[in-house]
DNA sequence: CACCAAATTGGTAGCGCTGCCAAAAAAACC
DNA sequence: GGTTTTTTTGGCAGCGCTACCAATTTGGTG
């Protein structure tokens, strides 16, 4: 372990000098300008100041200037919280999502974040580590803030989450998962199908012993899906799956390597693996690396997600494609433009990478 | 391009049935139970519901159970923005990030989420895109919402943002960085001393050819501040940096892969090549896996941040691992004990893989 | 049983803003 | 100039909750 030292004035580990009389634990807040100053300060009424600085309703240009004066002057900052409090509806939007450390989440939430942003909406999210009581607990507490929308990955949710959901009167928007029915608003693709298309690839490249190595598929539900299609795909042309390897926990590249290594260890006469996404099909692909397996002719791999990193390997990855970003955009849009409750299915790409 | 198939009910790109009347594009706000209401339901006084709910003052044993079940009863869900502007201080925390595309923000927001949650907080967030005016106006729009601390990415703000932050009055973090003076709260590691330990160790393992291939620094001045102690430190063992390769944009596995490859192209000798990054560092590993290039003999490769994925590679990736989820954490535990100004500094970890 | 302390409870004034309405000012018209 | 129309403006009642204070009840005690 090498430490840092910390290079600015004082000493490491020292605070660094601040304005003084900060001596004791508790911080004091210091009194906000208000818009009621802000109107007095201005010499117009509070109901001018809200209508100039919201641009909304009917003003002159030069009380406008005037009350913009003011507000520059004393350094005005709308306060939202009563904002949202005194209006109808609020501009927030909530997301409780199974994880931060999966990627295809904070995907998701950099293609909505941008929409929000661009129409003034706020982002607030909470984080359900796949356990869907503390999805409804986090749910609970989000409706608190009275938000716009709420949005969920997916379909499986407590009974309890959605009674709530649905008394709440915000909108629901369902993401990443199209198979089954959406409580209100539904954007992505269906796991059922991307699961039965790569065994279908697979089998059309001529593979027949095919083996599977995922995570754990009672929380990831929508790798489940995946998985249990791609098996009956494989049933349905008399080529089942020969075995497979579930680890615990979450997906990571470590978990798949660890998972194929284990996989070959029991069976030797596997011709592709099919992994639940492209963390774990990476991990496969740098132990087939490793130990010197040759992709595909020894050994085909096939992942899911298509990451930027699959095309970037020495054999570009087989995967899908899923649109994550785009998941994100159109789930925003929708929110913002108060859209009637719909399903909107945006597919997916099947590349045909070198590894299957 | 392979469509999905929606699989559920109806026909592909249709809505689900809905409850019958949502034919109007607007949505109807459905009347919410209110405090009040349930003060009635539960014949108490409002204060009464308003003390048991927050478990705050006191109260009998039975009027907790007559409130609880009104609760219960009505679905009573509290609106904390109701609450949060009759109370002084709220429990939110905004985060102003410059991407959710590199790792390292999903990470510290994971690490700060636990925490956050735990504690009852809410994290709400919006993203910069690395743009200091985005940042300011962000900024701006997160003070609407009166939260008890607002988490930046480092120091380099602009006079607007620093100064509007200073008057708000609410807990300033800095994260990730430690090269400069905290407005209040910092926590994270010196950039700066990465740079300086990843140079003497490429020159300690006798590299003396060095040249680095990086990312926009002028977007990213973390990375600016790792290259430019770098390079510093080299000059000071007489071993100055050979050549660079600064590709525009963000950094990505395949912008490391065309920034090695563009490098080698215009300078053949050299022996070792720092990364702005383990993304970049894994695209220049993938290149010479791809080209042959023979690791770390005929040339080295480091990277910086540790990701998973660096250890399981073939040959594990050099480099340096930052603290990236322990620093939300701590940044979020010295929030909500509302500490006194200070600066953490939570080291990094030099990782001497197989690459350098 | 009177009396005091402690525990419990209810009333109510805001928190800072928006939405409504009526008043005032400006513009347009005869 | 008088009148109608239009635009601009200010006043004020909440939004749903918490904080404070006073009132009430409870539990001892002498």
């Amino acid at each position: 372990m090498v430490a840092t030292r910390w290079s600015s004035g004082g000493q490491a580990g020292q605070p660094p000098q601040q304005s003084g009389s900060d001596v004791t634990m508790e911080f004091k807040h210091q009194p906000t300008v208000t818009l009621a100053e802000v109107a007095e300060a201005a010499g117009v009424g509070e109901s001018t100041v809200s209508r100039v600085l919201r641009n909304h309703g009917s003003f002159s240009a030069k009380t406008r200037e005037r009350v913009m004066a003011a507000v520059e002057r004393l350094g005005y900052v709308p306060n939202r919280i009563a904002g949202t409090l005194a209006s109808t509806g609020s501009r927030l939007v909530a997301f409780v999502i199974p994880s931060l450390s999966n990627i295809v989440f904070p995907d998701v939430l950099r293609g909505a974040s941008a929409v929000l942003e661009e129409n003034r909406y706020q982002a607030v999210f909470s984080v359900t580590d796949y356990d869907p009581g503390k999805e409804e607990a986090l749910a609970a507490a989000m409706l608190a803030w009275r938000p716009a929308a709420v949005m969920l990955a997916g379909y499986e949710h407590t009974e309890g989450t959605v009674k709530m959901l649905r008394a709440s009167g915000c909108r629901i928007v369902e993401l990443l998962d199209l198979d089954g029915d959406a409580l209100d608003i539904a954007v992505g693709f269906s796991n059922r199908a991307a699961g039965r298309e790569s065994a279908a690839f697979l089998l059309k490249r001529g593979y027949r012993r095919i083996g599977y190595v995922g995570h754990d598929l009672n929380r990831d539900t929508r790798a489940g899906k995946r998985f249990s299609s791609f098996c009956e795909t494989l049933d349905a042309h008399d080529a089942p799956l020969v075995a497979r390897e579930i680890l615990p926990g979450a997906s990571s590249v470590e978990n798949g390597r660890l998972g194929l290594k284990r996989l070959l260890a029991r069976t030797s006469d596997l011709d592709a693996v099919y992994f639940s996404n492209d963390d774990m099909a990476l991990g496969g692909y740098f132990h087939c690396l490793a130990e010197g397996i040759a992709i595909p002719s020894k050994l085909a791999i096939f992942g899911y997600n298509g990451l930027d990193i699959g095309r970037a390997i020495p054999q570009p990855l087989s995967t899908i494609r899923t649109p994550r970003v785009a998941t994100g955009q159109i789930a925003a849009q929708l929110v913002v433009a108060n859209a009637p409750p719909q399903a909107v299915d945006l597919g997916f790409e099947l590349i045909e990478g070198a590894t299957a």
